[in-house]
DNA sequence: CTTGTAATCGGAGTGCGCTCCGGTTACTGT
DNA sequence: ACAGTAACCGGAGCGCACTCCGATTACAAG
């Protein structure tokens, strides 16, 4: 918690490439023997999530499969949420764009409302198809999930939605966090398991829930 | 995942005598050598807390501190995180009893909808207050919090609840996650840190959701 | 090309949660 | 009392995330 290197990654989330985050100042460019490693890095995890799934995915596996150290790994990710974080981001740049830049009603066009209903069944959706890893991810360390930067993204953009939806004088961040946490893949598995609950249950139940918010 | 020794604890929360969780079938009593070593264990680790802090509650040094094996320290409370919610056990029973027995508008009497915001007002306070104890509890196992007795024991009452106040057809189960859900310590901690709100701003932001949907 | 230097690399080392299993101890039936 | 047995105890050992720091290398200035 104390300053030391240069550029350790602050947190979990994405270094340096990915996730634009609005917020990123500018930082030096990426040394090319470094932009060689974190490809090796990240085609390596592939290779193994693909080969034993995600459980398998021990750092020190990764390190050697990419031929490196682990230290190599750390720099680069920061921990290994980061390194399942960085897995995710191809998709998950992919889904920004879809919700910033797509068609309605999940892109620009729609009503907020329909776009927050839109946005939030499109989450629920990507945490069912990406289960295994988008869990992974929050499992890896306490506080991945909020210290991630789609977690970041996707708050800030309910945000923006809520604020034009709701009378102002209501705290939107608040409801942003609460109207996000529902879909955590921790709760999301737990009602799978326990409950007996899928996808289309909890999109059902946060259709209930905005109803009554969102008229 | 697989049976194996007679009673090894189903998972974290509480084995044998704390938080009575209604299904929890008849079990033979405990030992007597077992009974005071779990004393032993619970004294140390409050020991340690008060004097270290939470963080510095290593399973081997309250093995250390109690003058017993770390063994025995998980055939009792199954995980750390199941060491942490023992230990929070005591303050847990009383807020049971005050939602279930006590004087309204958290206990019987008042309207289901009232309780209702007894009830998540209470837990935003007792998050607030037991903090530490809470958030290491929630960090110390990946799903701690879902899996663990007194998150069962709080969705039951909210499902009873929210049975009187809703009409039928709604799910419930569903709903009585998603109002838990934004009450969990890990993200209270970030909000706490990152939007500098503080119990306050919890409880008025739940108010605002439960404005909406309960009228 | 040479040199300076700051970012990068690597892997041995550390701490901690958790498991395993041989030895021990508390209850039950005779 | 006295076995028999089922539960319990303890601590060495393991796997894995993460750190530390001396050696190495990429890039820029002269």
């Amino acid at each position: 918690m104390d300053s030391r290197r240069p550029a350790p990654p602050p947190s979990s989330g994405a270094p340096e490439p990915p996730t634009p985050l609005p917020l990123a100042g500018k930082t030096a460019p990426e040394r090319a023997d470094a932009a060689r490693n974190r490809r090796r890095i990240l085609d390596a995890a592939t290779r193994i999530v693909a080969r034993h799934g995600v459980r398998e995915l021990t750092v020190d596996l990764v390190a050697g499969e990419a031929g490196i150290g682990v230290g190599t790994i750390y720099r680069r990710f920061g921990d290994r949420a980061g390194l399942v974080f960085a897995l995710l981001d191809e998709h998950e740049r992919d889904f920004q764009r879809e919700f910033m830049a797509g068609p309605p009603p999940l892109g620009p066009g729609a009503e907020p409302t329909a776009r927050i209903r839109a946005f939030l069944h499109a989450l629920a959706d990507r945490g069912a198809a990406q289960f295994e890893l988008v869990l992974a991810a929050e499992a890896s360390a306490p506080g991945a999930r909020y210290r991630s930067g789609p977690y970041a993204v996707h708050h800030m953009h309910l945000v923006t939605l809520l604020t034009q939806a709701r009378p102002p004088g209501t705290d939107v961040r608040f409801l942003a966090d609460a109207l996000l946490a529902p879909l955590s893949a921790l709760l999301m598995d737990h009602q799978r398991r326990v409950r007996g609950m899928g996808a289309q249950g909890v999109k059902a139940g946060l259709d209930d829930l905005l109803r009554w918010s969102l008229g």
